[in-house]
RNA sequence: GCGGACGUGGCGGAACUGGCAGACGCGCCAGGUUUAGGUCCUGGUGCCCGAAAGGGCAUGGGGGUUCGAUUCCCCCCGUCCGCACCA
């Protein structure tokens, strides 16, 4: 670029801004100046130019979901939320509050492992590194983070108190009574003062040490499991189920997944499942993340009924009962047979040797005996892949041999399995009712079942009775064909046929959820060790807090590895073979202990780290309770929590329903002081970017494609558009410091803010970042001359028309930023300097002041830069944000549109507070109005005070 | 299939609890500064008819409520997201 040789000297640009910024980011890293003082503990120390009783003010809490450290940098999308978060938090701080906002690392997790198994570089090492590169390009940003505050979950001070919570969760069991997590040493106690019976009966101090531990360790919150898993040889782990696509494959390098028993870590999550569910209402979050969490819990009403199947013994020799789970007991009496899961353990008693008398030909699957049938079926099942049970919804299934006799009418009716059952939901066993549900519906029809209705369709269904195609019905109605029921409306029947399960012995009814317990332990090295010591018997007893943390231990061969198919799973951390006993006293002697060698999921760093933001440094509690109080709101529990935090939607289900369980029990134990660790909750948008493919389908480098008359080029060669995510792979990303060279950081964070609501996703466009750029260089223009640098500002009085202006954007500004609406700020403070533009002189000091105030949370480089050549001696970060002088929002004179018929025709100017008959009158009288109305005969006259005159002629 | 969000100029987007549709910006057009281009400055810019005055049409489509609908209700179309044989 030819330096044009009269360019002013100071000329708002790339390279003045670079020169404020940096020269900012200094001064306020000396200063201090985002320091935030908590009220007790350690962290009292506020900045050194701010105000001084800043720990007295009001409180927010502000958080951005803390990044993953990636390697490959950032691009302008990334920090979209964090711009936002930043200028929010600025706002905040010049309106009277004492803000916490900081930025954390989510560091452990699969791509540091997977990159030093490449590398040979070890995760720490790659993890630090990629921390630094991040914080660079974060800090060039200028947000206003208190670094002192932090925190990489990967550092041996973080993990050891995420270690300390897995105690917490591990030593607590859940009372039902109470609703509430419980040390397990009152569960303890209650077993030693007979208050509960043990297990089998006898004085708990008759039960050995190993009994003992094996007593409670069925009722803690942490607890192992013979579980089936996910375990994937390709990446030598197991996998959680969100891990596992559809198709059966990892989400990461799309390995094949295969289910395999193994000892688990699981969390009761499911104990928990109502307080979720009910204290979404507590929470100010979109109603589309509280649904998405709803449906994931997925709380249903209903009953367990329990069939009795006469010719089968279970596993003790008694006569095998299958339980079902339904939403629908008002059905029973339509239930014409059962289908069971093909992985139900009850398969095995209930095939009969030979097929019975009245076995139809469609039932047997071709098999000789029904042991051969389920065998062949189960062998199909299993090698059909999710994805395969998904597109293919025709039914299919076997005859076990077996009849189970229907509760409520002794009807024998035949047992199923069959892979539209899942074995993952409520019993893994159904009843099925053909005549009030889809699915049995099919089956019922292949199959050639019965089919009796017990719902009365209504008049306007469209099934067989009505002389349409054959059809469930799900709406209600009356029962019929249902003996005591019949005439009852759905609601009432089902409560009544409830209340008879449960006279009777046959059921109950009861709530299944969908969410299951979370599989807590993974198979991998770079993540938390979890804190937890076998004994001889290989009881679970976890490491005593001050042995905390339990360090990884330095392996030299420590990636894992893959392995094939008929592999076992085998955790890496096994391979530390010093590391992996100890000698220890737990209370009962020296005993040597196994350690355990999972590690926690990724999840586990990000579920609490809002707590150590509040407190990084204390040693001896996870945050001081004062400050826990203070920032979290706490005074009330109901209404506590972080004040705003901010994230990708993509974490609406998983981590926000981890961090919520782990923060109810940190509560239920006294660790914390509100029920909801977030309070309001907002999903940032994206920034997707176009992409363009040449006519071979290769993406090319979207920077360098011109548009066209007709389309788009790429050195000379015609191009397709596409629309989609920033990033490599579409050769789309532009990156913060492309922005930084170019325009400077304070005009990246303008556009950004400009493009659009922060909850919406927006399409980048370089080419547009120069409309935030000219505002910029507007406003410096009419502060400062750009060739002598001089200010041109003036201590003149500025014209009462100008100050109506500037009263006016100040309070739209203020509301418009206090609902996150920054896009609308700027349109405002846009529009009030265009007037000073136009002013032809000297800006008046009385403007230039609240415009400097106004604009400093979004770009506080130049806003600190005006301020100080403004003359100001201490950091307009901690000013008084301006306030609106209510007697300059109304003028004395306002005009109003004059409509005929709800179309505008004209405008009259009258008094702003002319009562309504002053404006009909002066709309009336209005020339115009009076040659368009043209004596015709007015019927009716609407005066929307203050608004508008509609005539009706 | 079920559930959720959404649909406004060439583009990003404004419009509070129903009251002047299109704020602000990008782009585009015209003019100024400049040797020229760019930068920068000023003005214009929803679409159609019209020289203008003015008029007509416009918030995905259709209907409804209302003096008045981008906003509320019903039906349809489309886009995005989540879940998916959940008993």
């Amino acid at each position: 670029m030819s330096e044009a040789t009269e360019k002013p000297r100071e000329r708002y640009d790339a390279a003045l801004a670079d020169d404020i910024e940096t020269k900012w980011q200094a001064a306020w890293k000396a200063a201090g100046t985002y320091h935030t003082p908590n009220p007790a503990g350690s962290l009292t120390e506020g900045p050194t130019d701010g105000p001084a009783d800043l720990a007295s003010r009001p409180k927010l809490f502000i958080m951005d979901m803390f990044p993953y450290p990636s390697g490959s940098g950032l691009h302008v999308g990334h920090p979209l939320g964090y711009i936002s978060t930043d200028v929010y938090a600025r706002f905040k701080r010049m309106t009277g509050h004492n803000v916490l906002h900081t930025m954390g690392y989510d560091a452990f997790g699969l791509p540091a492992e997977e990159h030093a198994r490449q590398t040979g570089v070890h995760p720490r090492e790659n993890t630090e590194a990629n921390i630094a590169n991040m914080s660079r390009q974060l800090a060039r940003l200028g947000l206003g983070h208190d670094d002192r505050r932090a925190i990489a979950t990967t550092d041996e001070a973080y993990y050891r108190w995420t270690q300390w919570i897995f105690n917490q969760i591990f030593n607590a069991w859940f009372d039902e009574d109470q609703q509430k997590a419980r040390p397990i040493s009152e569960l303890e106690a209650e077993f030693a003062d007979g208050t509960r019976a043990t297990p089998d009966g006898r004085p708990w101090a008759d039960l050995s040490t190993s009994e003992q531990r094996a007593a409670l360790h069925e009722y803690r919150l942490a607890y192992v499991s013979e579980a089936p898993v996910n375990w994937c040889p390709g990446l030598g782990t197991v996998l959680a189920n969100e891990e596992v696509t559809a198709e059966g494959r990892s989400d990461r390098g799309n390995f094949p997944v295969f289910r395999r028993p193994l000892k688990q870590w699981m969390m009761r999550i499911t104990a928990y499942a109502d307080r979720l569910l009910d204290d979404l209402d507590l929470l100010d979050w979109t109603d589309s993340i509280k649904t998405m969490q709803r449906n994931w819990i997925g709380r249903s009403e209903g009953a367990h009924v329990d069939f009795r199947v006469p010719t089968a013994a279970d596993a003790t020799g008694e006569v095998a009962t299958i339980q079902v789970f339904t939403t629908r007991p008002d059905t029973l009496f339509g239930a014409t047979y059962m289908v069971l899961a093909p992985e139900h353990e009850l398969v095995d008693h209930l095939v009969t040797d030979a097929w019975p008398e009245g076995t139809k030909d469609a039932w047997n699957g071709g098999a000789a005996t029904p042991a051969d049938a389920v065998a062949a079926y189960r062998h199909t099942t299993s090698q059909k892949s999710d994805l395969d049970r998904q597109e293919n919804k025709t039914k299919t299934g076997v005859f076990t041999g077996s009849y189970a006799v229907n509760p409520v009418n002794d009807e024998s009716i035949p047992v199923f399995i069959a892979d539209y059952v899942l074995m993952g939901y409520g019993t893994g066993a159904i009843m099925a009712v053909p005549g009030q549900d889809e699915r049995d519906w099919e089956f019922a029809e292949a199959f050639g079942l019965d089919i009796i209705r017990t719902v009365q369709p209504s008049a306007d269904f469209v099934g067989v009775e009505n002389g349409g195609e054959g059809k469930a019905y799900i709406g209600d109605g009356p029962a019929i064909n249902s003996g005591f029921l019949d005439g009852m409306e759905v609601a009432e029947a089902k409560s009544a046929m409830i209340e008879h399960l449960e006279e009777t012995g046959a059921g109950e009814g009861t709530v299944t959820t969908k969410l299951r317990d979370w599989l807590f332990a993974r198979q991998r090295y770079w993540g938390e060790p979890i804190p937890i010591l076998f004994d001889a018997d290989g009881n679970p007893l976890s490491v005593p807090d001050s042995e905390l943390p339990v360090n990884l231990p330095e392996l030299i061969d420590w990636a894992p590895r893959t392995l094939d198919e008929d592999s076992e799973p085998e955790p890496p951390l096994g391979r530390a073979t010093e590391w992996t006993t100890v000698e220890l006293d737990l209370g009962d002697g020296t005993e040597t202990f196994k350690r355990d060698l999972n590690v926690m999921p990724q999840w586990a760093g990000s579920c609490w780290y809002y707590l150590r933001y509040i407190d990084p440094e204390s040693d001896d509690v996870v945050a001081d309770p004062t400050s826990e109080k203070y920032w979290m709101g706490g005074e009330d529990a109901d209404a506590g929590g972080v004040d705003l935090y901010v994230g990708g939607v993509e974490h609406a289900v998983l981590h926000l329903l981890y961090s919520r369980f782990w923060h109810k029990v940190l509560y239920d134990l006294g660790h914390v002081t509100t029920k909801e660790p977030f309070k309001r909750l907002i999903n940032q948008g994206y920034i997707q970017a176009y992409a363009f493919k040449d006519d071979r389908g290769i993406y090319v480098e979207a920077a360098d494609v011109t548009e066209t008359a007709d389309g788009y080029e790429f050195d000379g060669q015609s191009v397709a558009r596409e629309y989609g995510k920033m990033g490599k792979s579409l050769k789309n990303a532009v990156t913060p410091d492309d922005m930084y060279e170019q325009y400077g950081a304070d005009t990246l964070r303008l556009y950004e803010m400009f493009m659009g609501p922060i909850d919406q996703d927006r399409p980048w466009e370089t080419k547009s970042v120069v409309g935030s750029q000219r505002l910029l260089q507007r406003i410096w223009r009419n502060l400062v001359d750009e060739d002598s640098g001089e200010l041109t500002v003036s201590d003149d009085a500025a014209s009462d028309a100008l100050h109506r202006v500037l009263h006016r954007t100040i309070d739209a500004v203020r509301t418009d930023m206090d609902a996150l609406s920054f896009n609308t700020s700027i349109a405002r403070i846009t529009e009030l300097n265009n007037e000073l533009t136009k002013l032809d002189g000297p800006t008046p000091r009385e403007v230039a002041d609240p415009l400097v105030r106004m604009i400093s949370p979004l770009v506080p480089h130049v806003a600190e830069e005006l301020w100080q050549r403004l003359g100001n001696d201490t950091s307009v970060v901690y000013a008084d944000f301006p306030t609106a002088d209510p007697a300059l929002l109304v003028d004395d004179e306002i005009e109003i549109p004059v409509q005929i018929k709800g179309k505008v025709r004209s405008r009259i100017t009258v008094a702003a507070d002319a009562d309504d008959a002053t404006l009909e009158a002066a709309a009336l009288a209005d020339e115009r109005i009076q040659e368009l109305l043209d004596g015709a005969e007015i019927r009716k006259v609407i005066v929307v005070s203050g608004r508008l005159v509609n005539i009706i002629a």
